[in-house]
DNA sequence: AAAGCGTTTATTTTT
DNA sequence: TAAACGCTTT
């Protein structure tokens, strides 16, 4: 590709950053504005007209999708000539330098990492080790505590010397006792995969300069989510040729609660005075309405680094106001939006978005969606990687790999149940204790230990299960060494008998079929070396939340968090919950700067839309078992009126629903004179057009639309109609309850 | 081990 | 409200 064909398509400010690649170079981009484009044009110009070898780029994101991403549309772009530049998450990235250089940086190369699961058992048993009730003190609020830490590379130590009150004291004992576990295990969780490098490399100095000669590009895409390790890491490592590249947008950092640090954008500046700041304010997504509206909520934020979106798209559709009685009204008013949108406007279901601030909020989505019969897509649910079975392998997996892995023993140590209960359990806790050391190796030392000395710790019994279960493990560690990945799982599954025990379990069919999916992952190692390919494979998976390659579930309605939906577009947006207390979430209300993160939260959601936009409110909502009459959020007040789509007077009612007779009174909008109040559209009082309804039994198969084929459980009278219960036969879903006359229910004969 | 019971608590989540 | 947790009981 030649120089022209590349820089032809960009607008001035695009192409600036692509040519500037000399010196620090921090980018804005707004939303929409061809962020990713940028970063592999940039890549492209680099490798392509002038000539800089890949092996000499870096290129990090935060997300293994977000990596992926611009790893295809860089091939697209640029074919293979970039394929051996670095390109990865900050973890990734990460774990290779530690595995590589693990020995020189005082690190056992052979550790695994400790997912959150992981590290709340570690942390709870720390806390017990502490002296401390962990009833007094949630485990999870200690561990954020510690990870913060770590991410300010603080060790217990530095902390120590900022304890403010009783909380710090306990958070710095309890992270001391937590840090000296991880090594006994020799893992590290993912804050210690960021700090261990970057304080590995600061100590290391011929090790680093070797990494600063390799890197002589880097970039660094959504630098406004990285917390201080990160910005250290690349700090450091572009110290000698000083080319870093930071892209990202301040106005859509909405992770500052997971140790995001905004200074680091704005101390780039003083740490690289001659940097060179781009503004990509030209935005390619939404409509000019929808583009002012998201202009006018983050207008209002005081400490921002301004900048100002435009567009050359058309005007497009106002932004419509939703407003509803309460979340179950909003709900079927937003089903209603999308009926009309998807029988008149030639919208797929799949072309649109509902966001809602808390997970919450997507239970009265949900029923309605199936009350209605919508498909639609939940993005939330069990991630793969955490589902019982899986943990269940890879633990066993992890201890085969890290003989010193204690967390991952225990997990495994009686599943399938095979006699080691809480007695048997102590008895080898004392013995480990006895010889100060941890489980793992407590365990590994009773087969070849005097029988007569054992006795004094274990009864018969547990003796006799315990060394076997020793020498199974010495067994299959000793095979990790002579097979290979694909041969060591189906060994592994077959002498546990993992099949039978889990088909036993509920959803048992489900289960085994997701194991059978993690051992088409390992089969993917297979080519490797058998060390090699456990590892490469524990790696792999342990640094992958989701195998995010099984959505894609058949054009559904996307129903998503407001955080999850960075990063997305969508023709169309639903944003629910546009209310007081819930957008702002009520724990920002009284913190000028967690209010400001709310507002780029609402900011975020509104430009991932293309086309249209739909703010939606309740009066009255359900929050916590309590119902709750909330203001409208103050960030539909920050949107000038003429963006909206209807007029702004009062219309009489024409409903006489309590909600209707609410709107009439008038009370509580008495003191929202900018909210509009507005003619409702009555819900759909009709259920939507039925197949036919047929006449269901216990025991009849019928067919779903969206939930496949299932067998009825009972059927009882409800109103007017008729609620039937049917377990469906499918991955996921189960059992349902569904009103007859709204779902569409279809009956299979000779049932 | 599993089931039953009272208690507690309730943003956002990737690696 | 309702889910998750820890405790006791079967």
């Amino acid at each position: 590709m030649t120089k022209t064909d590349l820089l032809s398509n960009l607008n001035p400010p695009q192409k600036k950053a692509v040519e500037t690649v000399d010196g620090p170079v921090l980018i804005l981009a707004g939303p929409g504005s061809g962020k990713t484009r940028v970063i592999t044009h940039r890549i492209a110009y680099l490798v392509g007209v002038l000539g800089v070898r890949p092996h000499h780029i870096m290129a990090v994101t935060f997300t293994n999708k977000a990596a992926r991403e611009m790893s295809s549309r860089l091939e697209a772009l640029a074919g293979s000539a970039v394929k051996d530049l670095t390109l990865g998450t900050f973890h990734a990235i990460c774990v290779r330098i530690l595995r590589r250089e693990g020995k020189e940086l005082g690190i056992n190369p052979g550790f695994t990492i400790y997912d959150g699961d992981d590290q709340l058992k570690l942390v709870k048993a720390a806390i017990k080790q502490a002296g401390l009730d962990p009833k007094n003190y949630t485990p999870g609020a200690i561990l954020s505590a510690i990870s913060a830490a770590k991410s300010e590379l603080l060790t217990p130590e530095e902390l120590s010397q900022r304890v403010t009150g009783h909380f710090d004291e306990v958070v710095v004992k309890v992270y001391e006792i937590y840090r000296s576990s991880l090594a006994r295990n020799n893992a590290l969780d993912f804050d210690d995969l960021l700090m261990k490098t970057v304080k590995g490399l600061a100590a290391n100095e011929a090790i680093l300069k070797r990494y600063q000669e390799k890197y002589r590009h880097i970039l660094v895409d959504e630098f406004q989510d990285t917390n201080l390790v990160q910005y250290e890491l690349v700090k450091m490592l572009s110290a000698k040729y000083r080319n870093i590249c930071v892209v990202g947008d301040p106005d859509q950092s909405i992770y500052s609660w997971r140790s995001a640090d905004i200074r680091n954008i704005l101390n780039f500046e003083k740490d690289f005075p001659d940097v060179t700041t781009i503004y990509l304010e030209q935005n390619y997504r939404s409509t000019r309405n929808i583009i002012g509206a998201a202009q006018a909520v983050i207008d209002s934020n005081k400490a921002r680094k301004k900048k100002t979106l435009w567009t050359e798209n058309e005007e497009g559709a106002r932004v419509k106001l939703i407003e509803a009685y309460d979340q179950q009204e909003e709900a079927r008013l937003v089903i209603n939006e999308i009926s009309k949108l998807t029988d008149s406007h030639a919208v797929k279901a799949g072309d649109i978005a509902v966001l809602f601030r808390t997970n919450a909020q997507s239970r009265a989505l949900e029923e309605a969606f199936v009350r209605y019969g919508i498909p639609y897509r939940l993005a939330a649910g069990t991630k793969f990687y955490e589902r019982r079975e899986i943990r269940d392998i890879l633990a066993y997996l992890k201890m085969i790999f890290n003989p010193a892995d204690s967390v991952s023993l225990l997990r495994v140590i009686n599943v399938p149940a095979r006699g080691i209960g809480r007695q048997t359990l102590e008895e080898l806790m004392h013995f480990a204790v006895s010889r100060g050391v941890k489980e793992a190796e407590a365990l590994s030392m009773i087969p070849s230990a005097e029988e007569a000395e054992l006795l004094e710790y274990f009864s018969l019994r547990s003796l006799k299960i315990l060394k076997a279960f020793a020498e199974f493990v010495i067994e299959v560690q000793k095979m990790a060494g002579e097979v290979r990945t694909l041969e060591l799982f189906d060994r592994l599954i077959s002498r546990i008998e993992y099949k039978n025990y889990i088909i036993s379990q509920p959803e048992g069919e489900d289960r085994w079929q997701n194991v059978l999916e993690l051992r088409s992952v390992a089969q993917q190692y297979n080519e490797l070396a058998p060390e090699e390919g456990l590892a490469a494979f524990l790696e792999s998976v342990s640094l992958v939340a989701d195998t995010d390659s099984l959505g894609e579930v058949a054009d559904s309605v996307n129903l998503i968090t407001l955080h999850q939906a960075k990063g997305l577009e969508f023709p169309v947006v639903f944003i629910v919950g546009m209310e007081e207390n819930v957008l702002p979430h009520y724990r920002s209300i009284d913190d000028p700067a967690q209010m400001e993160e709310e507002r780029r939260l609402c900011y975020v959601g509104i430009t991932r839309a293309k086309t249209r936009v739909y703010l939606c409110r309740a009066y009255r909502r359900m929050l916590m078992g309590n119902t709750q009459v909330n203001d409208p959020s103050r960030f539909i007040a920050d949107i000038p009126q003429e963006l909206f789509d209807e007029k702004q007077e009062v219309k009489q009612p024409r409903t006489t629903s309590a909600f209707s007779n609410y709107f009439r009174s008038g009370n509580s909008f008495g003191s929202e004179a900018s909210i509009p109040i507005k003619e409702k559209r009555p819900a759909r009082e009709e259920p939507l057009p039925l197949m036919e309804m047929p006449l269901l039994k216990a025991g009849n198969r019928v067919r779903h639309a969206q939930f496949g084929e299932g067998i009825v459980v009972s059927v009882k009278p409800s109103g007017t109609d008729q609620e039937v219960v049917v377990a469906f036969d499918g991955n996921d879903v189960q059992i349902k309850r569904l009103m007859l006359s709204f779902a569409r229910l279809e009956k299979i004969q000779n049932s």
